[in-house]
DNA sequence: CAGATTTCTTTACGCGCGTAAATTTTTTGT
DNA sequence: ACAAAAAATTTACGCGCGTAAAGAAATCTG
């Protein structure tokens, strides 16, 4: 391979024996020209590493093939996990993602998808920051690019959402946890960053409601992205005050866990399900952590190759032209049981 | 403001009153042009909200204003830390960071490195995946395009590396632990991933020999990044084995030190610096999940700002022009004091 | 095999902007 | 106020490719 170097597509044409707009198109999509040409651009193209020049591509063409991946945190491995998991789909698919975070910030979120409306993006998978989203802004955007919405749904924006299924997420680990010991309280941000928290101390109230428990919310103060520390401080207060009704703790999300699991070892309380211990603990989102918590969370995790996989396919999909109205998909979680509960 | 659309450059000189080169010479570098002219430019682009079209912007510079910053893994929390404080310097120096990270894998790596050529690129900020990247390719790369190596140098590759000195690392917490306790033992992975784990085994090794204490050092297999599992299991290994011959581990790093806390949590030994513990436990980066392990971490941590402003600093002056030989500077590190040792 | 159909070639233009050269206007220094 | 220097304008071309239209060639029908 690479014996001289091409310039652009012109030469490239010449060498290969086929006529630029045939290479062009070929470019644009491989099967969409003839088999024995195919074949004869792809030995060119062994020989010679030619590449179209990207900018030049994208200049005039109505439809490009890029793709932009939103998060509200990069920082947070799930959000982490799940954009790597998003972008694989996304190159297998012929596509180029480019990866953006809101690093926890409103404007910052306004500012990455103004910016992404320069890359003229065939379509966006965006999980937005949630209540302190700019409504206005994610609409307006919403309306001009194709834009799916996972994790946390806004409004009936876009063109469709996929995320997890709050309610069985809750339901289904209160009800792990009432067969298995005391009831649970639930710990949560009094007011929190996700419309996901929402559901979720609905989901418990009901659960609570069904089981004949009388439930107990514990809604802690803090503002932003820092969970843990906004956990573990709240867990503090709601310690010493011995807020708990029961010894069982149901976290709105694992990492509001791991710092109420700080918070206890900091005084000394022993969490955990075996006889010895005096709380139990758990969470929910199967954050990658979670696993190394000590003790190691029960959680219900989302079932992140779903997740990732029908919010891709959906997307690239809708790009494609298979228009649908819009929908709602949310996946169920599974339950992960360690030892903390 | 936004009052008509504009089309392009064209229309927006029209309505500014400025001749398109100008206009054009304005978007590439606001200051060079004369005050009036830009005040004139800035008070029409108030009124109607026009950008250039980035993909004809590039078609023809020379030089562009994209940065490449490429992590080796985007997943874990400390270079998506990193990648952030990085992105936010380019912004605010009127560059465009794109990010990337290799998912750990060196083909990934040399595939994103090909992707970022494309984008023509002005400058690269680069942290390598170590032991497992492809030195030939890594080395063509840094041969066309000015790149930047940080957290982890290769060979002396591209304008200058900026990291953190893991001699100094080492050897200070080293000298913490020998001063407050029994002197420790060094945990780490046999062959490790990134090219900083053996600096600080020497370190290790100089810090006991100084001190006249026996070193020891235990290296444990696995490959890959998953750094807590490997920590893990390997910790399960040498607790069972009773591999330590102190009461204090020094871990390699913390990822690897927040898998022998669960080790030791699944043993039922108890870590932290208190007279019932049975060992201590340190790590070494100041990950910034170690604040929230039980015991919470003590670490030596990277100067997270320092790093990313000298890197940035770096690069962008290079990018500029101010032209130097290669040069690798390798900053200080802060003990964090807390429970596990 | 002719005719219909698909695919490719030729030709030509335009996208939006970078950039160079020559000219004119504005600013600066004294 | 003047000449010299700096900055802006006018004019013009090119970047690399998308894309449309018309015709030629290859492939598919029966």
């Amino acid at each position: 391979m690479s014996e001289a170097k091409i310039k652009n597509m012109e030469e490239f044409s010449a060498i290969s024996g086929i006529s630029r707009p045939t290479v062009s198109k070929y470019f644009h999509d491989p099967e969409s020209v003839r088999q024995s040409t195919r074949e004869r651009i792809e030995k060119a193209l062994e020989q010679y590493d030619y590449r179209p020049n990207i900018f030049a591509m994208n200049q005039n063409r109505k439809l490009t093939k890029n793709v932009g991946i939103v998060v509200p945190l990069l920082a947070d491995p799930y959000f982490a996990e799940i954009a790597r998991n998003l972008e694989k789909r996304c190159i297998d698919a012929g596509y180029r993602p480019t990866l953006f975070s809101a690093h926890g910030d409103p404007d910052l979120e306004v500012d990455v998808l103004e910016n992404l409306r320069s890359l003229k993006p065939a379509g966006v998978l965006l999980a937005p920051l949630g209540r302190a989203s700019h409504r206005d802004a994610l609409k307006k955007f919403c309306d001009d690019v194709p834009t799916l919405i996972f994790d946390s749904s806004v409004d009936e924006l876009g063109i469709a959402f996929v995320g997890s299924d709050n309610f069985q997420f809750t339901s289904h680990i209160s009800d792990y946890l009432c067969r298995t010991g005391e009831p649970p309280c639930f710990f949560e941000m009094k007011t929190p960053a996700n419309p996901n928290a929402h559901r979720r101390r609905q989901s418990y109230l009901n659960a609570m409601e069904s089981f004949g428990y009388e439930p107990q919310v514990i809604s802690i103060e803090g503002e932003g992205w820092s969970f843990e520390e906004i956990g573990r401080l709240g867990g503090h207060e709601a310690l010493s005050k011995k807020q708990f009704s029961t010894n069982t703790i149901l976290c709105s999300n694992d990492r509001l866990a791991i710092g109420l699991l700080t918070a206890c070892y900091e005084q000394g309380i022993k969490v955990g399900r075996s006889a010895d211990c005096a709380i139990r603990v758990a969470g929910q989102d199967g954050h990658p952590h979670s696993r190394y918590t000590c003790p190691p969370l029960t959680t219900i995790s989302h079932d992140y190759d779903a997740v990732s996989k029908h919010a891709a396919d959906t997307l690239l999909s809708a790009i494609e032209g298979h228009v649908e109205p819009w929908k709602s998909t949310r996946l169920e979680g599974k339950l992960i049981l360690r030892d903390s509960a």
